[in-house]
DNA sequence: GGAATTTATGAAAACGTTTTCATATAATTG
DNA sequence: CAATTATATGAAAACGTTTTCATAAATTCC
């Protein structure tokens, strides 16, 4: 009694009766099968408006084995740069007729293994996702691969994945140039607060890192370098044990912008002028580094563009059927780029 | 021939026959029907996991009529305020074995119209809503409430919808202690640059600011009141006209946090000294605020608590399957709160 | 103008569950 | 111990589509 009368959606087999033709002719005319008159079609299509009929996707799906639905694992939506990439993520699929079902993992391995069992039995067309840290067993997604769901990895990925698509931003180059302009703007004593090594990220980045001192045969002091997660404490922490020592760093690249910031701060309450003392450069190109006094000098990695790339592979793959496994072996990398700003 | 052999998933059927027992059981074995043995469900388990069963979402929603999903309809994901409630909504709406599926309207009301036809065919067990500035006519979500699905709407609500939970801030206390804070630091010519006043959001803040106001007897200076999309440009704009006459405010009331730095940029770019001669309050704590130099006083609004309050009324409805029709008519009020910092 | 082809439609099966109804067995009651 | 009730299972229908197969009608071909 509580509820009045609760509208029955339409089904198919109304319009059917309406119209006094076959559910099968529905369906064709709906989808607009080539074999169907226009003149029914456009019958259909009045009466579908008319009676305010609406695809039931659950029947659908499961007679077409196609659920038009997308699953994406993030560890977290809310950070800058995933947000960036799922909203034109979310926004491309949308043209073509996807839906998006956004999980995040929390940056939790366990999580990101029970979402993959979620994502599972919904049936997604495809999936996309973005590592937790921890993740270097990545065994959890052959599941998709093996029944041939299109599976794109980006941001956080793994190494040697041979079926899946992999977009990844120029990390390698990221860090090289990011060290480099700390070199050519006269830093001497360069310290690096970086992720675990764990992630591919942080290997890639370190790596540049390296070979950026080592071009310019610069010393690398242990003590100045750091494997952390990228939270503000346990940067600060770090800038706390590098400044307590007779010797400091004159130049400091950190892997992501929120360390940056932890370090900018650290700098300005201990009263160590920068860029005049200490130059810093960050990573990723969080709104906040252009807002901040000084303002940040930043790596820009293109969220939109990584977005962008998703959805057109994916799109891709999802078109043709091909299942990706031979022709993508190849990374796809998004090139990085300097923002120079007034910390450097 | 391009694809390996793809790996058929096992149905409720496999399992059956590989245990001799029927369809039924099995079914009523994994969903813990009480008319089970131990020992069957816990062969089925076994069973389950050793065939690498996963439950078809599409089969069972099409014959349970539920999903498990719920639909959500938000402007913009990367939105501060956003990001960080569809972050409690998606943790929250996790634990209890619902997905979610996130939709953007991009502050476009004919997008949203066409979102809520893609929910409605997708059958969400609920939808949640946050509505385009524009939208006044609420009308495209009857279809929901009709058929007994609830609807939930947050942040930008409908005025009298009867039918439906609504979850919002208090929009009128944030828009009257912000103005009283500026009143109260020495304020008296102060400047509003406020949202468009078809959304409750800046009616609400609008009048809790003229509450303010009248209530100190300090009069209302209509070229200093703005109703304008609340972009960084235009607050800009808004300021140059403000400052180019003789007479000049010396409290300004932003209605979002964007403004609010757009306004203190074009203050240190004319020199305009802050809080000295002028005080600017912002609102929704964007993390910006606390980074920028001053940082920005603004009104905190407990993004996380909206999301704990949606689950939680949501998650009751959908299990007492009670409609929610006769019970909420009343809205759910989330307190704010005044962050004091620098600029005021 | 009949055979072959194309076009348009319908009947019925299929997708993988859940659920109703029926029934068989086991446990409890008077 | 017969009668009732509780427990455990199965057969079959149902959910709303899509798709295969068959067929009728219209068109084209020689």
């Amino acid at each position: 009694m509580a509820n009045p009368k609760k509208v029955q959606q339409n089904t198919i087999l109304d319009i059917a009766e309406a119209l006094k033709l076959s559910p099968a002719t529905i369906s064709r005319a709906l989808n607009d099968h080539p074999h169907v008159k226009e003149k029914t079609k456009n019958d259909v299509l009045k009466m579908a408006a008319q009676l305010g009929y609406r695809r039931n996707n659950m029947a659908s799906g499961l007679r077409s084995n196609k659920t038009h639905t997308i699953g994406l694992i993030v560890p977290r939506i809310s950070m800058f740069f995933h947000a960036e990439v799922i909203t034109t993520i979310q926004n491309g699929l949308q043209k073509y007729g996807y839906n998006l079902i956004i999980c995040q993992s929390n940056d939790s391995l366990d999580m990101e293994k029970e979402l993959t069992e979620i994502l599972l039995s919904s049936r997604v067309d495809a999936l996309i996702a973005a590592c937790t840290l921890g993740t270097t067993d990545f065994s959890h997604f052959d599941k998709f691969l093996q029944n041939g769901t299109p599976v794109v990895f980006y941001d956080r990925v793994p190494l040697n994945e041979q079926k899946a698509t992999i977009i990844k931003g120029d990390d390698f180059r990221g860090g090289y140039i990011a060290t480099s302009h700390l070199i050519e703007t006269g830093c001497k004593k360069i310290a690096h607060i970086s992720g675990p090594l764990t992630s591919n990220l942080y290997q890639d980045r370190s790596a540049g890192f390296l070979k950026a001192i080592e071009q310019h045969k610069l010393p690398v002091n242990e003590n100045w370098v750091f494997h952390q997660e990228l939270t503000h404490a346990n940067a600060r922490e770090a800038m706390r044990k590098m400044f307590e020592g007779d010797v400091v760093p004159d130049g400091l690249f950190t892997d992501n912008d929120t360390s940056a910031i932890a370090a900018l701060e650290f700098a300005r309450e201990k009263g160590i002028d920068v860029p005049g003392e200490l130059k810093i450069i960050g990573y990723s190109n969080d709104p906040r580094t252009s807002i901040i006094t000084p303002a940040i000098t930043t790596i820009e990695q293109f969220p939109d563009e990584v977005g962008r790339k998703i959805v057109e592979t994916l799109i891709n793959s999802l078109k043709n059927n091909t299942n990706i496994i031979d022709e993508r072996t190849v990374p796809i990398t998004i090139p990085v780029q300097l923002i120079r700003r007034m910390t450097t």
